[in-house]
DNA sequence: ACTATCACG
DNA sequence: ACGTACGTGATAGTC
């Protein structure tokens, strides 16, 4: 049995891992996406190879000889981009602490490392395989050198594998030959300048034939395509220089010996301690390391099967306690407590343990007065208190979930493991790997994993118990504490409540409505067929795009990415002048209608006839919720036809809607924060804010001011809400960029402090790293570091609207918490059952109208004071249509 | 699982 | 020279 080697080239491995793998940073925003793919690489071709010895090969940062040679013929390599730059000095401390033999040495590159070393340890006997992203190095493949070129594709990692035969197989020339193909054709990115006018198709038909630059030379004459002898002729001595170019060396003088490359245990408590710091989780798996149990040291978790068992657990605990009742839509699955002294008690539903037992319990522990630390509060709250929890009482819970959310809105998942490594340093196994990725419930009914399941109990309330402080204190630190307490904790119940009341809808008319709309999407179906001569999927971008653009020969098939852009604000200019267009946008509206609300939120309505939406606390990165099965915040209303399903939604028996949105929430925060007195004077003078904008930009009398110039205007005001660039600006109003940057230019002429406050809040991001709001909500700006020109100017425009919109959403925040307490403490019936960004929905009882528009029209207009007045626009309807 | 499209603020 | 408006979620098609 041979030995074996394994060869990585180090800067190639590193830098196809920072492109195949999506961008990762740890808690200290340090990169660490190549590593943790070049680890993943080696670690595949380890585990295949099982090799004795192990090289990594770096080419020193200094140019060496033959670059320099070349560096004025043509351009060097593109710069490394920081991001990649800073993980190099990492990766090598990385496989240091492995143990791993790396190489480097001035004056010589990788490849010649490479070469030499393959060369020598082949001359030794052993097998070497060769880990490379780059072809070049194709040339060292022999029968017992193996180049191996993996490829990270989105199911994992693929390797290709070229051993001598395999190269002539796939490139018809030998190894040897390769390099006088690659001279022959020159290659930019390593400077060989090749023979101008002999591409890759060329160079290979010549080597296949001749075997060398050399011999093609010496038989030019023979040479038939005219072109490719010419260029050979003229450029020969190019030739002759791109090919010692092109060469890898095998023979360099290094200082390497193969005694100290006996692959290592690679699973040291270094290397324990870097990947921790890294935070590469599954890695950490392999590690079987004393750190590792000390990460991992036991909870005690004690299982509870009988009321007295339970009960005795209970009487035991603290004043401060976590505490989890695991739920699953309307089921309990079981209680997880925890005192904070290490011992964690479970009690799953079944026997004498049901669900009303447990939820007894923590109602009992309500009413005692205990303090409770959870996750994933408002599903504990909708099924404990389905009638309304009392407001006084809400200080006795708080949510980890959502502390986290304000400390980190951009995360996308809030899970105890990301807790535990944040805030306490421990690296936890996820939930999903000790479920084995089963729900709760499936892993609760499954022997085999019960194990695994109370480990996973017991790293969840730790981790709540513990965490809690050092969140709280940065909560404190960053300013946030009153965010948490006054609006997000309160808002979480009365989201709740919500959640429960839910909205009636009208199925039968739904059906009616749905009924209508595939009468005329089959008449439009039959209308398209026709226009485009034959029957295929409307629904289908690519097919549609083939129809319009290739077999109807439309024009301005511009816009591609995958394909033709088939989107409306394409087709909007091809409408007026070809039917099957017109066609087309208006059966994408119907079908839109049919699947979307049609169809979909038929399938939402409950026994009772209402619709249950979810209302997202933890979702947006500025502040707002978001709402989901169904999403009730993207009802139709701008076109006529869409709105008609808001119909559907109506308040129960001897109810009305009243419905009241804020006017133009953002823009007068926007005068608020900025402090332009022309603005603020503008919204305290009068109705129409597009008119006056437009009169005092365009210096026109306010009653002058043609719709257009006010619909222009409009487009500035959203604009600048949405961090303003000439470009979109042009894109919206159609007109030049140039045209555009005027606009905008009068307009911060008009307004200077609006300008000054914009660039104020990028400059605060950039500093600081963060956007805040009013309330001091922060959103993280990570962009705005990034080397990539298109990330930066992205960063800019969220750093200017991320204020505005956060502080508009945490303003009506305030206004749900102050309108749902007050309708309970007025004792009224009447629910607020929507929110939609700027408006909410109450389905008022008749008798109680009066009183609840007071409630509304104060509670709103009163939630912040601005130095603009907050204004609302208010609406009574027997349905949601008539309401608004 | 990802892309394109489109509904809302 | 680069190539975009800010924030969401659902559906259908494609891989």
């Amino acid at each position: 049995m041979r030995e074996k080697i394994v060869l990585i080239d180090g800067h190639s491995i590193l830098n196809r891992a920072f492109y195949g793998v999506p961008d990762l940073t740890n808690a200290k925003g340090q990169h660490t996406n190549a590593i943790y793919g070049f680890l993943n690489i080696m670690f595949k071709i380890l585990d295949e190879e099982k090799p004795q010895y192990l090289t990594v090969a770096f080419d020193v940062s200094a140019p060496t000889f033959r670059h320099k040679m070349f560096d004025a013929y043509k351009g060097t390599r593109k710069p490394m981009l920081p991001e990649l730059k800073e993980q190099v000095p990492l990766m090598k401390q990385m496989l240091t602490a492995m143990g791993v033999t790396i190489v480097e040495q001035a004056g010589l590159e990788a490849d010649d490392l490479l070469g030499t070393i393959s060369h020598l340890a082949e001359a030794q006997g052993l097998d070497v395989s060769i880990v490379s992203g780059d072809r070049d190095l194709l040339q060292l493949a022999t029968d017992h050198i193996k180049i191996r070129i993996p490829k990270t594709k989105k199911t994992g990692t693929e390797v290709e594998d070229y051993y001598a035969s395999d190269v002539k197989e796939r490139y018809q020339v030998t190894p040897k030959e390769f390099i006088d193909v690659k001279a022959l054709m020159g290659d930019s990115s390593d400077n060989i300048p090749g023979v101008a006018g002999i591409g890759e198709k060329g160079a290979t038909k010549l080597i296949a034939e001749y075997h060398c630059i050399e011999d093609a030379y010496a038989h030019i004459e023979e040479i038939k395509q005219t072109r490719v002898r010419e260029a050979l002729r003229a450029n020969y001595e190019m030739a002759q220089l791109s090919k010692v170019l092109a060469t890898i060396k095998l023979d360099c003088e290094i200082s390497y010996s193969l005694s100290d490359a006996r692959l290592p245990d690679l699973f040291t408590p270094e290397a324990y301690a870097l990947c921790r710091e890294l935070e590469f989780k599954n890695i950490l798996g392999r590690f079987t390391t004393g750190q590792k149990e000390e990460d991992e040291q036991q909870i005690e978790v004690h299982v509870c099967k009988t009321v007295d068992e339970a009960k005795g657990a209970l009487a035991g605990l603290n004043q401060d306690i976590a505490l989890k009742l695991f739920v699953e839509k309307a089921d309990v699955l079981g209680l997880a407590v925890c005192d904070c002294t290490q011992q964690v008690y479970w009690m799953p539903v079944g026997g004498e343990l049901t669900p009303d037992v447990l939820s007894d319990a923590v109602r009992g522990l309500v009413d005692a007065g205990k303090h409770m630390k959870t996750m994933e509060l408002k599903s504990q709250i909708k099924l404990l208190y389905p009638s309304g929890f009392d407001p006084s009482r809400r200080t006795q819970f708080d949510d980890l979930e959502l502390m986290e959310y304000l400390l980190n809105p951009l995360k996308h998942e809030y899970v105890y493991e990301d807790l535990a490594k944040d805030y306490l340093n421990r690296m936890y196994p996820t939930g999903a790997d000790l479920l084995d990725k089963r729900s709760v419930k499936k892993a609760m009914a499954d022997e085999e994993v019960s194990e695994a399941f109370l480990k996973w109990i017991g790293f969840y309330l730790a981790t709540i118990c513990d965490a809690y402080e050092p969140m709280a204190d940065l909560l404190q630190e960053q300013g946030m504490k009153e965010l948490y307490e006054e609006i997000e904790r309160p808002l979480l119940f009365v989201l709740a409540d919500m959640e429960i009341a839910g909205i009636r809808a009208d199925a039968s008319a739904l059906k009616t409505y749905g009924d209508e709309l595939s009468v005329r999407i089959t008449q439009l179906e039959q209308e398209i067929y026709d226009s485009a001569g034959e029957q295929f999927n409307i629904n289908s971008p690519k097919q549609l795009g083939v129809i319009l653009f290739e077999k109807l020969q439309l024009p301005n098939g511009k816009k591609t990415k995958t394909g033709y852009s088939t989107a409306a604000d394409v087709l909007d200019k091809l409408a007026p002048d070809y039917p099957i267009v017109a066609q087309i946008l208006e059966y994408r509206q119907l079908t839109k209608l049919k699947s979307t609300y049609a169809d979909g939120l038929a399938g939402c309505i409950e026994e009772d006839g209402r619709i249950r939406s979810t209302f997202n606390q933890t979702i947006t990165a500025t502040g707002r919720i978001s709402s989901t099965e169904p999403n009730l915040q993207n009802i139709p209303i701008r076109m006529e036809l869409g709105r008609l399903i808001r119909k559907v939604f109506l308040p129960k028996e001897d109810a009305v809607f009243l419905d009241a949105d804020y006017s133009q929430i953002e823009l007068r925060v926007l005068a608020h924060m900025s402090g332009d007195q022309t603005l603020i004077d503008a919204y305290r003078q009068a109705q129409d804010i597009h008119r006056i904008t437009a009169s005092q930009v365009f210096h026109i009398p306010f009653d002058e001011v043609t719709d257009l110039q006010r619909r222009n205007a409009k487009a500035v005001n959203f604009g600048i809400v949405y961090g303003i660039s000439s470009f979109g600006l042009g894109e919206d109003l159609g007109i030049t960029r140039q045209e555009a940057a005027e606009y905008i230019k009068q307009y911060f002429a008009t307004y200077p402090k609006i300008k000054e406050f914009l660039d104020q809040m990028v400059e605060q991001a950039k500093t600081t790293g963060y956007a805040t709001t009013l309330f001091g909500r922060r959103r993280p700006v990570p962009e705005l570091s990034s080397s990539n020109f298109m990330q930066r100017n992205f960063g800019e425009r969220v750093a200017m609207n991320s204020p505005i919109q956060g502080t508009a959403a945490d303003i009506i925040k305030i206004a749900m918490i102050r309108v749902h307490d007050r309708l309970a403490k007025e004792g009224l019936s009447s629910r607020l059952i929507l929110q939609v960004h700027d408006e909410l929905l109450v389905e008022t009882l008749r008798s109680e109208q009066p009183q609840v528009e007071a409630v509304l029209s104060e509670e709103m207009q009163h939630a912040a004071s601005l130095q603009v007045a907050l204004e609302i626009d208010m609406h009574s309807g027997n349905n949601w249509y008539e309401a608004k």
